[in-house]
DNA sequence: GGAATAGACCTTTTT
DNA sequence: GGTCTATTCC
């Protein structure tokens, strides 16, 4: 038996070995699955298919980065090299690079991220005149994107009656799309979408399906419904598909993931092997209880029972805290007596929580008592404001109709087009059905402007073009160099920030893509302006580097980030109603999947799982009482003590004026009860 | 036109 | 505690 084979149970193996024809691999949490996968992708290459001919799906960016690494060290970095292994949608922008032409899209798109998307949204719903207050631009950003990933287009919006304001998420989606095809960008969703229009031609999907003769899909159960079809349109021929995932771990549902494509997987191709790896070798059998007491509280699931094969543990703590500030401190000091006391490395322990907004306090405490940690996601490199103007500028260079760069850098450093200009020049573009561009391309015509804009702005597109073009034979680095240069940016900085220091570290931030841009010019042969911008906009919350895997660090991030990923110790915090299960969830309905996430969450330690939660949060700047989660009941397996109320209901009223003042009082001590109800830093 | 200030209003999660 | 808009002053 060949070597790779070794150390993998029956079912793992079964999963391996069976290259050949559709597999699905349903894989509980700590089962091993992506040592399964990686060691599939091994044992094909060693079986003789071409390393070129496999590709592997993944949905972040840090999936594809693990996986990479352990196919590498399984068969040579080298020989990995000339595998795909990578995200939907970096998979999707490398094949739209390649066959865009087929769908009308040449080589010079851009990628919009998501706060591009919501200024489109905002600058749509100007032109439809729509009173800001009606609907929020992030929502409506949102009901357009989870259409997408249905399948379902403006037209489709429109066509079926329905109510005003589905009319107007209509007629807004339907601007939106068209003012993305005039600036030839898309947005995330467009990437699957653009590439399964060109999968539809056949010359194109034979290529794809001779290129790959061999597909592989980790975390299925998050497949919407364009990446179903993508999968499907290029497997669809030989059918040599392995799917791997786990029902319980499904916590995509709101980016339009479709829980139902797991589970008819083996109507979808007929056939299929199923392979059922349900041995953890993760975690104690404490965690594991945990997390099984807690998600068989879910209705919608395949019945499944992880065995441990790791035996008992320490029992699972519960820490009751005053504050958010309380708790964060608590788990640093926890943390660092560990460490002190050599129990313990900081890389052991990871904090997980549902909202990035909660990881402030922690970063706080850990500064305060010098705890080395690393913050997963959260406020990206992004969105800081000269990243943000210098990317528009390189944006204008690639694509000068990008309406949205063009607004955010037309006066910065100021240029003398101003607010009203500018709303003038909108209101003409939106009023005659034409692009921000191409409204001052008739500036004549645009009444009450003055004079001397029209001039100042094609100066600055003149400055740009002249900027960017020509100096294709240098380097990228010179290239984005020259056009800030051009552009006086360098000035811009000094002049906005006077202090030397916060000068320094604005400036870092740009030198910072200019590295960035060597970088990808060094990995990439044809890498061009179009090429890196499109590479930043989908890697931009993966800022994680190689080397950072290794060190010696406390990991602090989200919920969802932690999919995938295992510590030793793991501190859940945040465990309140509002929080887990989220106040946006209960009123949704979706409350199965925050109890997906809450298992997520504990199945991610091996060996200590602490679960905190406060009597008292900062929200929104205001110090506001809480309720531990309904799912720390769940894992004790004892209901909620009286004057425990859920997120999202309204305490009960008291009967009348006259009883007010007891029912009150006996109710602020019945919810304080609840608050404490769990013992604080006690076994649960 | 541009900067500074005040006030209203939210904020899940990721590509 | 943040962002975005409206207003006011220079």
């Amino acid at each position: 038996m060949s070597k790779l084979l070794e150390g993998l149970n029956d079912e793992q193996r079964r999963a391996v070995t069976t290259t050949e024809g559709p597999v699905l691999v349903l894989a509980g949490a700590g089962s091993g699955k992506t040592k399964v996968i990686t060691v599939r992708i091994a044992h094909l290459l060693e079986k003789g298919v071409r390393a070129e001919n496999v590709l592997a799906l993944t949905f972040t960016n840090k999936a594809a980065r693990e996986m990479r690494e352990r196919v590498g060290g399984l068969i040579g970095k080298q020989r990995a090299e000339a595998l795909f292994v990578g995200t939907f949608h970096s998979f999707c922008m490398h094949a739209l690079r390649e066959h865009g032409e087929a769908v009308g899209l040449g080589n010079g798109f851009t990628i919009c991220d998501a706060s591009d998307q919501v200024s489109t949204v905002r600058s749509v719903l100007r032109e439809l005149r729509v009173a800001d207050a009606s609907i929020q631009p992030a929502q409506l950003q949102a009901r357009i994107s989870l259409y997408k990933n249905k399948l379902i287009s403006a037209d489709d919006v429109l066509k079926k009656p329905g109510d005003e304001t589905d009319e107007l998420v209509g007629q807004a989606y339907q601007r939106y799309d068209e003012q993305l095809r005039r600036t030839r960008t898309l947005d995330f969703d467009d990437l699957l979408l653009y590439t399964l229009r060109m999968l539809a031609k056949k010359p194109v999907r034979d290529h794809y399906r001779e290129r790959f003769r061999y597909v592989m899909v980790d975390e299925y159960q998050d497949t919407n419904g364009p990446q179903y079809e993508i999968v499907k349109a290029i497997a669809g021929g030989h059918r040599n598909l392995c799917v791997v995932g786990d029902d319980d771990q499904s916590i995509y549902g709101w980016r339009g993931a479709d829980i139902t494509k797991i589970l008819s997987f083996e109507k979808d191709f007929k056939g299929a092997a199923v392979v059922r790896l349900e041995t953890n070798y993760r975690s104690t059998s404490q965690i594991l209880g945990a997390a099984n007491r807690v998600i068989k509280n879910n209705s919608k699931r395949h019945e499944k029972t992880l065995k441990s094969a790791f035996g008992d543990g320490d029992p699972i703590m519960a820490v009751n805290v005053r504050d958010d500030l309380e708790e964060a401190d608590h788990v640093a000091r926890e943390i660092k007596a560990l460490v002190e006391k050599r129990q313990a490395k900081w890389r052991d322990f990871a904090v997980l929580f549902r909202a990035s907004a909660l990881a402030r306090p922690f970063e706080e405490a850990f500064r305060a008592r010098s705890v080395p940690y690393v913050l997963v996601g959260g406020m990206s490199f992004f969105d800081r404001k000269e990243v943000r103007d210098v990317t528009s500028y390189l944006k204008l260079c690639v694509a000068p109709q990008d309406e949205q760069a063009f607004l955010r850098v037309i006066n910065c450093p100021p240029r003398g087009v101003g607010k009203a200009s500018l709303d003038k020049a909108l209101e003409f573009a939106a009023a005659h059905g034409i692009s921000l561009v191409q409204a001052f391309e008739r500036a004549g015509e645009i009444p009450g402007l003055q004079g001397g804009v029209a001039a100042i702005v094609h100066d600055f597109q003149k400055l740009l073009a002249t900027a960017s073009h020509g100096h294709e034979h240098l380097a990228l680095p010179q290239r984005i160099e020259l056009i800030l240069d051009a552009v006086n940016y360098r000035q811009e900085v000094e002049r906005l920030y006077p202090d030397e220091a916060t000068r320094l570290l604005r400036w870092n931030a740009v030198s910072e893509i200019v590295q960035l841009a060597d970088r990808h010019q060094a990995k990439n042969k044809r890498a061009s302006l179009a090429t890196f911008l499109q590479e930043l906009t989908l890697t931009a919350n993966d800022t994680e580097s190689e080397a950072d895997g290794e060190r010696d660090v406390v990991t602090l991030m989200t919920l969802h980030s932690s999919k995938g990923l295992e510590f030793q110790r793991v501190y859940l915090v945040g465990l309140e109603e509002g929080y887990l299960p989220h106040t946006r969830s209960i009123a949704e309905d979706t409350v199965e999947e925050e109890r997906r996430l809450m298992y997520v969450g504990i199945t991610r330690a091996k060996r200590n799982l602490t679960l905190c939660y406060t009597q008292q949060r900062v929200k929104f700047g205001k110090p506001t009482p809480s309720m531990p989660s309904r799912f720390l009941f769940e894992i004790k397996g004892s209901p909620p003590p009286e004057g425990w109320v859920p997120a999202g209901q309204a305490p009960p009223k008291p009967a009348s004026i006259k009883g007010r003042k007891k029912a009150a009082k006996a109710k602020s001590k019945g919810a304080a009860a609840a608050r404490k109800s769990l013992a604080p830093h006690k076994p649960i």
